[in-house]
DNA sequence: ACCTGAACACCGTTCAAGT
DNA sequence: ACCTGAACACCGTTCAAGT
Protein backbone atom coordinates (compact mmCIF):
# COMPACT_ATOMS: atom_id res chain seq x y z
CA UNK A 1 0.00 0.00 0.00
CA UNK A 2 3.24 2.62 0.25
CA UNK A 3 3.89 1.59 -3.68
CA UNK A 4 4.96 4.76 -5.34
CA UNK A 5 7.32 3.53 -7.82
CA UNK A 6 6.29 5.36 -10.55
CA UNK A 7 7.76 2.04 -12.59
CA UNK A 8 6.98 -1.77 -11.59
CA UNK A 9 9.31 -3.80 -12.41
CA UNK A 10 7.21 -6.69 -13.16
CA UNK A 11 3.67 -5.24 -13.36
CA UNK A 12 2.47 -8.33 -15.05
CA UNK A 13 3.37 -10.88 -12.10
CA UNK A 14 2.39 -8.16 -9.24
CA UNK A 15 -1.27 -8.26 -11.49
CA UNK A 16 -1.11 -11.59 -11.38
CA UNK A 17 -0.55 -11.74 -7.36
CA UNK A 18 -2.67 -9.39 -6.56
CA UNK A 19 -5.80 -10.81 -8.41
CA UNK A 20 -5.29 -14.13 -6.51
CA UNK A 21 -6.86 -12.49 -3.18
CA UNK A 22 -9.61 -10.37 -4.73
CA UNK A 23 -10.56 -13.62 -6.57
CA UNK A 24 -10.95 -15.47 -3.23
CA UNK A 25 -12.56 -12.99 -1.64
CA UNK A 26 -14.94 -12.02 -3.90
CA UNK A 27 -15.35 -14.95 -6.64
CA UNK A 28 -15.47 -14.64 -10.09
CA UNK A 29 -18.37 -11.84 -10.76
CA UNK A 30 -16.18 -9.80 -7.81
CA UNK A 31 -13.59 -9.63 -9.42
CA UNK A 32 -12.62 -6.35 -11.56
CA UNK A 33 -9.86 -5.16 -13.71
CA UNK A 34 -9.46 -1.70 -11.72
CA UNK A 35 -9.71 -3.09 -8.54
CA UNK A 36 -6.50 -5.71 -9.43
CA UNK A 37 -4.97 -2.50 -10.79
CA UNK A 38 -5.97 -0.56 -7.64
CA UNK A 39 -4.47 -3.31 -5.39
CA UNK A 40 -1.06 -3.56 -7.41
CA UNK A 41 -1.08 0.25 -7.14
CA UNK A 42 -1.38 1.13 -10.57
CA UNK A 43 -3.95 2.92 -12.18
CA UNK A 44 -6.65 1.12 -13.87
CA UNK A 45 -5.84 1.50 -17.25
CA UNK A 46 -1.80 0.32 -16.69
CA UNK A 47 -3.10 -3.30 -17.16
CA UNK A 48 -3.53 -3.23 -20.49
CA UNK A 49 -0.13 -2.89 -20.95
CA UNK A 50 0.02 -6.70 -20.05
CA UNK A 51 -3.37 -7.53 -21.05
CA UNK A 52 -5.49 -7.44 -23.88
CA UNK A 53 -8.59 -7.54 -21.63
CA UNK A 54 -9.81 -8.25 -18.49
CA UNK A 55 -10.30 -12.18 -20.38
CA UNK A 56 -6.83 -12.74 -20.83
CA UNK A 57 -5.84 -11.50 -17.60
CA UNK A 58 -8.37 -14.73 -16.73
CA UNK A 59 -6.56 -17.09 -18.83
CA UNK A 60 -3.58 -16.24 -17.04
CA UNK A 61 -4.71 -17.11 -13.69
CA UNK A 62 -6.19 -19.90 -15.24
CA UNK A 63 -3.26 -21.89 -16.65
CA UNK A 64 -1.90 -21.18 -13.30
CA UNK A 65 -4.77 -23.56 -12.12
CA UNK A 66 -4.04 -26.38 -14.94
CA UNK A 67 -0.54 -25.98 -13.98
CA UNK A 68 -1.17 -26.93 -10.19
CA UNK A 69 -3.70 -29.75 -11.03
CA UNK A 70 -1.00 -31.42 -13.06
CA UNK A 71 1.33 -30.96 -10.51
CA UNK A 72 -0.96 -32.73 -8.43
CA UNK A 73 -0.94 -36.07 -10.84
CA UNK A 74 3.10 -35.89 -11.60
CA UNK A 75 3.66 -35.66 -7.64
CA UNK A 76 1.33 -38.20 -6.76
CA UNK A 77 3.27 -40.41 -9.30
CA UNK A 78 6.54 -39.58 -7.46
CA UNK A 79 4.81 -40.45 -4.31
CA UNK A 80 3.50 -43.91 -4.72
CA UNK A 81 6.17 -45.58 -6.68
CA UNK A 82 5.05 -48.78 -8.35
CA UNK A 83 1.35 -48.27 -6.37
CA UNK A 84 -0.72 -46.96 -9.21
CA UNK A 85 -3.85 -47.73 -6.76
CA UNK A 86 -2.37 -45.02 -4.61
CA UNK A 87 -1.09 -42.96 -7.62
CA UNK A 88 -5.16 -42.52 -8.65
CA UNK A 89 -6.39 -41.43 -5.28
CA UNK A 90 -3.64 -39.50 -4.52
CA UNK A 91 -4.34 -37.38 -7.55
CA UNK A 92 -7.89 -37.12 -7.63
CA UNK A 93 -7.54 -35.97 -4.25
CA UNK A 94 -5.14 -33.43 -5.20
CA UNK A 95 -7.66 -32.75 -7.77
CA UNK A 96 -10.62 -32.10 -4.92
CA UNK A 97 -8.43 -30.31 -2.38
CA UNK A 98 -7.36 -27.55 -5.24
CA UNK A 99 -11.50 -27.52 -6.43
CA UNK A 100 -12.56 -26.35 -2.44
CA UNK A 101 -9.20 -24.28 -1.31
CA UNK A 102 -9.00 -22.57 -4.35
CA UNK A 103 -13.11 -22.68 -5.46
CA UNK A 104 -12.52 -19.07 -6.85
CA UNK A 105 -9.75 -20.21 -9.20
CA UNK A 106 -11.65 -23.54 -10.13
CA UNK A 107 -15.02 -21.62 -11.10
CA UNK A 108 -12.88 -19.53 -13.04
CA UNK A 109 -11.13 -22.77 -14.70
CA UNK A 110 -14.26 -24.57 -15.49
CA UNK A 111 -17.42 -21.98 -15.27
CA UNK A 112 -17.94 -20.73 -18.40
CA UNK A 113 -16.28 -17.38 -17.61
CA UNK A 114 -13.74 -18.17 -20.54
CA UNK A 115 -15.70 -19.18 -23.06
CA UNK A 116 -14.26 -22.01 -25.48
CA UNK A 117 -14.22 -20.38 -28.59
CA UNK A 118 -11.56 -17.47 -26.77
CA UNK A 119 -9.23 -19.60 -25.12
CA UNK A 120 -5.65 -19.00 -25.88
CA UNK A 121 -3.41 -21.71 -27.35
CA UNK A 122 -1.51 -21.55 -23.34
CA UNK A 123 -4.57 -22.48 -22.00
CA UNK A 124 -5.57 -25.37 -24.38
CA UNK A 125 -2.15 -26.71 -24.13
CA UNK A 126 -2.16 -26.45 -19.85
CA UNK A 127 -5.23 -28.35 -19.88
CA UNK A 128 -3.80 -30.63 -22.17
CA UNK A 129 -1.01 -31.50 -19.97
CA UNK A 130 -2.72 -31.87 -16.87
CA UNK A 131 -5.27 -34.78 -18.40
CA UNK A 132 -2.31 -36.55 -20.00
CA UNK A 133 -0.56 -36.19 -16.43
CA UNK A 134 -3.60 -38.21 -15.31
CA UNK A 135 -3.25 -40.84 -18.27
CA UNK A 136 -0.05 -41.47 -17.19
CA UNK A 137 -1.50 -42.90 -14.04
CA UNK A 138 -4.06 -44.66 -15.52
CA UNK A 139 -1.70 -46.22 -18.01
CA UNK A 140 0.44 -47.01 -14.87
CA UNK A 141 -2.35 -49.19 -13.23
CA UNK A 142 -3.06 -50.73 -16.89
CA UNK A 143 0.68 -51.92 -17.39
CA UNK A 144 0.20 -53.10 -13.81
CA UNK A 145 -2.63 -55.13 -14.45
CA UNK A 146 -5.10 -53.73 -11.97
CA UNK A 147 -7.28 -51.59 -14.43
CA UNK A 148 -9.34 -53.28 -17.55
CA UNK A 149 -8.49 -53.51 -20.98
CA UNK A 150 -10.34 -50.75 -22.59
CA UNK A 151 -7.84 -47.44 -24.36
CA UNK A 152 -6.54 -45.45 -21.47
CA UNK A 153 -7.94 -42.31 -23.04
CA UNK A 154 -11.92 -43.82 -22.06
CA UNK A 155 -11.01 -44.95 -18.76
CA UNK A 156 -8.75 -40.64 -18.16
CA UNK A 157 -11.89 -39.35 -19.46
CA UNK A 158 -14.57 -41.69 -17.24
CA UNK A 159 -12.05 -41.00 -14.50
CA UNK A 160 -11.80 -37.75 -14.87
CA UNK A 161 -15.80 -37.04 -15.29
CA UNK A 162 -16.17 -39.01 -12.01
CA UNK A 163 -13.67 -36.26 -9.91
CA UNK A 164 -14.24 -33.23 -11.77
CA UNK A 165 -18.37 -33.44 -11.08
CA UNK A 166 -17.45 -34.66 -7.70
CA UNK A 167 -15.41 -31.13 -7.25
CA UNK A 168 -18.14 -29.26 -9.10
CA UNK A 169 -20.80 -30.42 -6.83
CA UNK A 170 -19.17 -29.65 -3.73
CA UNK A 171 -18.33 -25.84 -4.86
CA UNK A 172 -21.04 -25.81 -6.63
CA UNK A 173 -23.11 -26.49 -3.27
CA UNK A 174 -24.60 -29.25 -4.81
CA UNK A 175 -23.64 -30.99 -1.92
CA UNK A 176 -24.26 -29.51 1.66
CA UNK A 177 -21.59 -28.65 4.12
CA UNK A 178 -20.84 -26.12 7.05
CA UNK A 179 -16.97 -26.75 6.55
CA UNK A 180 -15.05 -28.74 4.03
CA UNK A 181 -12.42 -29.79 5.99
CA UNK A 182 -9.97 -32.43 3.77
CA UNK A 183 -10.95 -35.02 6.69
CA UNK A 184 -14.75 -35.14 5.12
CA UNK A 185 -13.63 -34.49 1.34
CA UNK A 186 -11.83 -37.93 2.02
CA UNK A 187 -14.35 -39.61 2.96
CA UNK A 188 -16.27 -38.54 -0.24
CA UNK A 189 -13.59 -39.37 -2.47
CA UNK A 190 -13.22 -42.99 -1.01
CA UNK A 191 -16.78 -43.28 -1.29
CA UNK A 192 -16.95 -42.35 -4.77
CA UNK A 193 -13.92 -43.79 -6.28
CA UNK A 194 -15.12 -47.14 -4.73
CA UNK A 195 -18.16 -47.19 -6.88
CA UNK A 196 -15.83 -46.67 -9.68
CA UNK A 197 -13.24 -48.95 -9.31
CA UNK A 198 -16.12 -51.36 -8.36
CA UNK A 199 -18.70 -51.08 -10.90
CA UNK A 200 -21.95 -50.11 -10.17
CA UNK A 201 -22.99 -54.08 -11.68
CA UNK A 202 -23.27 -56.45 -9.34
CA UNK A 203 -21.88 -58.68 -11.93
CA UNK A 204 -20.27 -57.31 -15.26
CA UNK A 205 -22.56 -57.36 -18.36
CA UNK A 206 -22.71 -56.72 -22.05
CA UNK A 207 -22.61 -53.31 -22.58
CA UNK A 208 -25.81 -51.33 -22.48
CA UNK B 1 -41.58 -5.57 -29.97
CA UNK B 2 -45.36 -4.15 -31.23
CA UNK B 3 -46.10 -4.15 -27.23
CA UNK B 4 -47.36 -0.92 -25.95
CA UNK B 5 -49.72 -1.91 -22.96
CA UNK B 6 -49.19 -0.22 -20.31
CA UNK B 7 -49.65 -3.22 -17.72
CA UNK B 8 -48.25 -5.99 -18.12
CA UNK B 9 -50.87 -9.20 -17.33
CA UNK B 10 -47.71 -11.64 -15.93
CA UNK B 11 -44.23 -9.06 -16.14
CA UNK B 12 -42.86 -12.33 -14.16
CA UNK B 13 -43.23 -14.98 -16.62
CA UNK B 14 -42.57 -12.22 -19.60
CA UNK B 15 -39.51 -11.45 -17.91
CA UNK B 16 -38.31 -15.02 -17.49
CA UNK B 17 -39.40 -16.08 -21.05
CA UNK B 18 -37.37 -13.08 -22.48
CA UNK B 19 -34.29 -13.95 -20.42
CA UNK B 20 -34.00 -17.27 -22.12
CA UNK B 21 -32.99 -16.42 -25.63
CA UNK B 22 -30.82 -13.79 -23.97
CA UNK B 23 -29.32 -16.14 -21.91
CA UNK B 24 -28.81 -18.94 -25.10
CA UNK B 25 -27.25 -15.95 -27.18
CA UNK B 26 -24.93 -14.08 -24.86
CA UNK B 27 -24.42 -16.53 -21.64
CA UNK B 28 -24.78 -15.78 -18.21
CA UNK B 29 -22.32 -12.84 -18.33
CA UNK B 30 -23.94 -11.39 -21.11
CA UNK B 31 -27.58 -11.51 -19.62
CA UNK B 32 -28.77 -7.95 -18.21
CA UNK B 33 -31.37 -6.92 -16.03
CA UNK B 34 -31.82 -3.94 -18.29
CA UNK B 35 -31.50 -5.96 -21.70
CA UNK B 36 -34.05 -8.42 -19.90
CA UNK B 37 -36.47 -5.55 -19.05
CA UNK B 38 -35.96 -4.11 -22.57
CA UNK B 39 -36.88 -7.27 -24.09
CA UNK B 40 -40.00 -7.44 -22.23
CA UNK B 41 -41.17 -4.24 -23.52
CA UNK B 42 -40.70 -2.49 -20.11
CA UNK B 43 -38.58 0.00 -18.11
CA UNK B 44 -34.98 -1.20 -16.10
CA UNK B 45 -36.90 -0.74 -13.03
CA UNK B 46 -39.93 -2.55 -13.54
CA UNK B 47 -38.16 -5.86 -12.91
CA UNK B 48 -37.75 -4.91 -9.46
CA UNK B 49 -41.63 -5.44 -8.78
CA UNK B 50 -41.21 -8.89 -9.42
CA UNK B 51 -37.43 -9.72 -8.48
CA UNK B 52 -35.56 -8.75 -5.21
CA UNK B 53 -32.26 -8.21 -7.51
CA UNK B 54 -30.52 -9.98 -10.79
CA UNK B 55 -29.55 -12.86 -8.72
CA UNK B 56 -33.30 -13.96 -7.89
CA UNK B 57 -34.35 -13.40 -11.57
CA UNK B 58 -31.71 -16.00 -12.06
CA UNK B 59 -32.35 -18.11 -9.42
CA UNK B 60 -35.92 -18.86 -11.09
CA UNK B 61 -34.53 -19.58 -14.27
CA UNK B 62 -32.32 -21.81 -12.43
CA UNK B 63 -35.58 -23.84 -10.74
CA UNK B 64 -36.85 -24.61 -14.09
CA UNK B 65 -33.74 -26.09 -14.75
CA UNK B 66 -33.80 -28.09 -12.09
CA UNK B 67 -37.13 -29.37 -12.77
CA UNK B 68 -36.37 -30.18 -16.03
CA UNK B 69 -33.77 -32.76 -14.65
CA UNK B 70 -36.25 -33.90 -12.56
CA UNK B 71 -38.39 -34.32 -15.42
CA UNK B 72 -36.04 -36.46 -17.35
CA UNK B 73 -35.17 -38.88 -14.58
CA UNK B 74 -39.59 -38.81 -13.89
CA UNK B 75 -39.63 -39.56 -18.03
CA UNK B 76 -36.72 -42.16 -18.40
CA UNK B 77 -38.66 -44.67 -15.52
CA UNK B 78 -41.42 -44.21 -16.88
CA UNK B 79 -40.58 -44.79 -20.12
CA UNK B 80 -38.69 -48.18 -19.00
CA UNK B 81 -40.87 -49.75 -16.73
CA UNK B 82 -39.22 -53.28 -14.72
CA UNK B 83 -35.85 -52.13 -16.94
CA UNK B 84 -33.90 -49.91 -14.40
CA UNK B 85 -30.27 -50.35 -16.66
CA UNK B 86 -32.56 -48.38 -19.26
CA UNK B 87 -34.01 -46.20 -16.85
CA UNK B 88 -30.34 -45.52 -16.07
CA UNK B 89 -28.88 -44.96 -19.37
CA UNK B 90 -31.77 -42.16 -20.50
CA UNK B 91 -31.76 -40.13 -17.46
CA UNK B 92 -27.97 -39.68 -17.72
CA UNK B 93 -28.35 -38.91 -21.61
CA UNK B 94 -31.43 -36.62 -20.49
CA UNK B 95 -28.50 -34.58 -17.76
CA UNK B 96 -26.03 -34.52 -20.78
CA UNK B 97 -28.37 -33.05 -23.79
CA UNK B 98 -30.26 -30.36 -21.41
CA UNK B 99 -26.42 -29.47 -20.71
CA UNK B 100 -25.23 -28.97 -23.93
CA UNK B 101 -28.72 -28.12 -25.75
CA UNK B 102 -29.36 -25.12 -22.76
CA UNK B 103 -25.47 -24.92 -22.00
CA UNK B 104 -26.33 -21.41 -20.26
CA UNK B 105 -29.06 -22.26 -18.19
CA UNK B 106 -26.86 -25.28 -17.00
CA UNK B 107 -23.52 -23.12 -16.37
CA UNK B 108 -25.97 -20.35 -15.07
CA UNK B 109 -27.11 -23.45 -12.43
CA UNK B 110 -23.80 -24.95 -12.14
CA UNK B 111 -21.32 -22.27 -12.64
CA UNK B 112 -21.08 -20.35 -9.11
CA UNK B 113 -23.16 -17.61 -10.57
CA UNK B 114 -25.65 -18.23 -7.54
CA UNK B 115 -23.39 -18.31 -4.39
CA UNK B 116 -24.54 -21.45 -2.46
CA UNK B 117 -24.69 -18.91 0.95
CA UNK B 118 -27.38 -17.07 -1.53
CA UNK B 119 -29.80 -19.90 -2.45
CA UNK B 120 -33.03 -19.63 -1.52
CA UNK B 121 -35.36 -22.25 -0.53
CA UNK B 122 -37.52 -22.84 -3.77
CA UNK B 123 -34.04 -23.38 -5.54
CA UNK B 124 -32.27 -26.04 -2.69
CA UNK B 125 -35.98 -27.84 -3.10
CA UNK B 126 -35.61 -28.11 -6.56
CA UNK B 127 -32.24 -29.25 -6.53
CA UNK B 128 -33.09 -31.68 -3.61
CA UNK B 129 -36.02 -33.14 -5.94
CA UNK B 130 -33.99 -33.71 -9.05
CA UNK B 131 -31.76 -35.71 -6.74
CA UNK B 132 -34.15 -37.49 -5.46
CA UNK B 133 -35.45 -38.37 -8.92
CA UNK B 134 -32.12 -40.58 -10.03
CA UNK B 135 -32.16 -41.92 -6.42
CA UNK B 136 -35.41 -43.75 -7.19
CA UNK B 137 -33.85 -44.85 -10.20
CA UNK B 138 -31.10 -46.05 -8.74
CA UNK B 139 -33.09 -47.66 -5.92
CA UNK B 140 -34.85 -49.74 -8.81
CA UNK B 141 -31.85 -51.40 -10.04
CA UNK B 142 -31.19 -52.48 -6.09
CA UNK B 143 -34.19 -53.69 -5.69
CA UNK B 144 -33.90 -55.56 -9.14
CA UNK B 145 -30.28 -56.84 -8.11
CA UNK B 146 -28.52 -55.77 -10.94
CA UNK B 147 -26.65 -52.89 -8.50
CA UNK B 148 -24.11 -53.83 -5.80
CA UNK B 149 -25.77 -54.07 -2.28
CA UNK B 150 -24.25 -50.18 -1.08
CA UNK B 151 -26.09 -47.17 0.61
CA UNK B 152 -28.14 -45.88 -1.92
CA UNK B 153 -27.55 -42.42 -1.35
CA UNK B 154 -23.77 -43.16 -2.14
CA UNK B 155 -24.34 -45.01 -5.62
CA UNK B 156 -26.79 -42.07 -6.28
CA UNK B 157 -23.65 -39.71 -5.17
CA UNK B 158 -21.32 -41.27 -7.44
CA UNK B 159 -23.62 -41.75 -10.58
CA UNK B 160 -24.46 -37.88 -10.35
CA UNK B 161 -21.01 -36.86 -10.24
CA UNK B 162 -19.70 -39.19 -12.76
CA UNK B 163 -22.94 -37.80 -15.08
CA UNK B 164 -22.42 -34.11 -14.41
CA UNK B 165 -18.81 -34.06 -14.74
CA UNK B 166 -19.09 -35.23 -18.10
CA UNK B 167 -21.92 -32.78 -18.60
CA UNK B 168 -19.67 -30.27 -17.25
CA UNK B 169 -16.24 -30.98 -18.93
CA UNK B 170 -18.17 -31.03 -22.63
CA UNK B 171 -19.87 -27.60 -22.03
CA UNK B 172 -17.13 -26.05 -20.47
CA UNK B 173 -15.03 -27.17 -23.75
CA UNK B 174 -12.85 -29.04 -21.77
CA UNK B 175 -13.71 -32.16 -24.27
CA UNK B 176 -13.37 -30.23 -27.90
CA UNK B 177 -15.88 -30.94 -30.07
CA UNK B 178 -16.24 -28.44 -33.23
CA UNK B 179 -20.56 -29.79 -33.27
CA UNK B 180 -22.07 -31.82 -30.41
CA UNK B 181 -24.64 -33.58 -32.09
CA UNK B 182 -26.66 -36.32 -29.60
CA UNK B 183 -24.96 -39.19 -31.57
CA UNK B 184 -21.79 -37.73 -30.23
CA UNK B 185 -22.70 -37.37 -27.13
CA UNK B 186 -24.28 -41.02 -26.77
CA UNK B 187 -20.75 -42.35 -27.70
CA UNK B 188 -19.61 -40.08 -24.81
CA UNK B 189 -22.36 -41.39 -22.50
CA UNK B 190 -21.32 -45.23 -23.58
CA UNK B 191 -17.62 -44.92 -22.63
CA UNK B 192 -18.23 -43.76 -19.26
CA UNK B 193 -21.37 -45.52 -18.53
CA UNK B 194 -19.16 -48.29 -19.22
CA UNK B 195 -16.36 -47.89 -17.29
CA UNK B 196 -19.17 -46.59 -14.02
CA UNK B 197 -20.99 -49.93 -14.34
CA UNK B 198 -18.54 -52.31 -14.99
CA UNK B 199 -15.66 -50.88 -12.27
CA UNK B 200 -11.98 -49.53 -13.38
CA UNK B 201 -10.31 -52.91 -11.61
CA UNK B 202 -9.95 -55.61 -13.14
CA UNK B 203 -10.96 -57.58 -10.38
CA UNK B 204 -12.82 -56.53 -7.17
CA UNK B 205 -9.99 -55.68 -4.39
CA UNK B 206 -10.07 -54.18 -1.06
CA UNK B 207 -11.19 -50.23 -0.56
CA UNK B 208 -8.23 -48.17 -1.30
C1' DA C 1 8.48 1.63 -22.93
C1' DC C 2 5.38 2.44 -19.44
C1' DC C 3 1.90 4.79 -17.03
C1' DT C 4 -1.92 8.46 -16.28
C1' DG C 5 -6.50 11.02 -16.55
C1' DA C 6 -10.44 12.13 -18.94
C1' DA C 7 -14.01 10.25 -21.53
C1' DC C 8 -17.54 6.89 -23.39
C1' DA C 9 -20.98 3.57 -23.18
C1' DC C 10 -22.49 0.56 -20.30
C1' DC C 11 -24.09 -1.80 -15.63
C1' DG C 12 -27.30 -2.75 -10.92
C1' DT C 13 -29.91 -0.42 -7.78
C1' DT C 14 -32.59 3.34 -5.44
C1' DC C 15 -36.19 6.66 -5.15
C1' DA C 16 -39.44 10.23 -5.89
C1' DA C 17 -42.98 10.72 -9.04
C1' DG C 18 -46.62 9.47 -12.16
C1' DT C 19 -51.28 6.50 -13.66
C1' DA D 1 -50.55 -1.95 -7.56
C1' DC D 2 -47.63 -1.17 -11.18
C1' DC D 3 -44.56 1.36 -13.95
C1' DT D 4 -41.32 5.42 -15.26
C1' DG D 5 -37.19 8.68 -15.41
C1' DA D 6 -33.49 10.71 -13.25
C1' DA D 7 -29.72 9.80 -10.44
C1' DC D 8 -25.74 7.33 -8.14
C1' DA D 9 -21.80 4.59 -7.92
C1' DC D 10 -19.80 1.49 -10.35
C1' DC D 11 -17.80 -1.24 -14.69
C1' DG D 12 -14.44 -2.34 -19.27
C1' DT D 13 -12.20 -0.10 -22.72
C1' DT D 14 -10.10 3.67 -25.59
C1' DC D 15 -7.02 7.41 -26.40
C1' DA D 16 -4.40 11.52 -26.22
C1' DA D 17 -1.00 13.01 -23.23
C1' DG D 18 2.76 12.83 -20.00
C1' DT D 19 7.74 10.87 -18.15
Amino acid sequence: LKKKSYHHKNLREALLEAAIPILDADGVGGLTLRGVAGAAGVSHTAPYRHFANKNALLEAIAVEGYRHLEKGCRDAERRHPDDPLRQFMAAGMAYLYFAVERRAIAHLMFSGALPPETRGEALRTASGSAFAALRDIIENGKRAGIFIDRPADELTLSTLACVHGLAMMVIGGLIQERQWTRRKLQELGKIVAGTLLDGLLREPGPPP
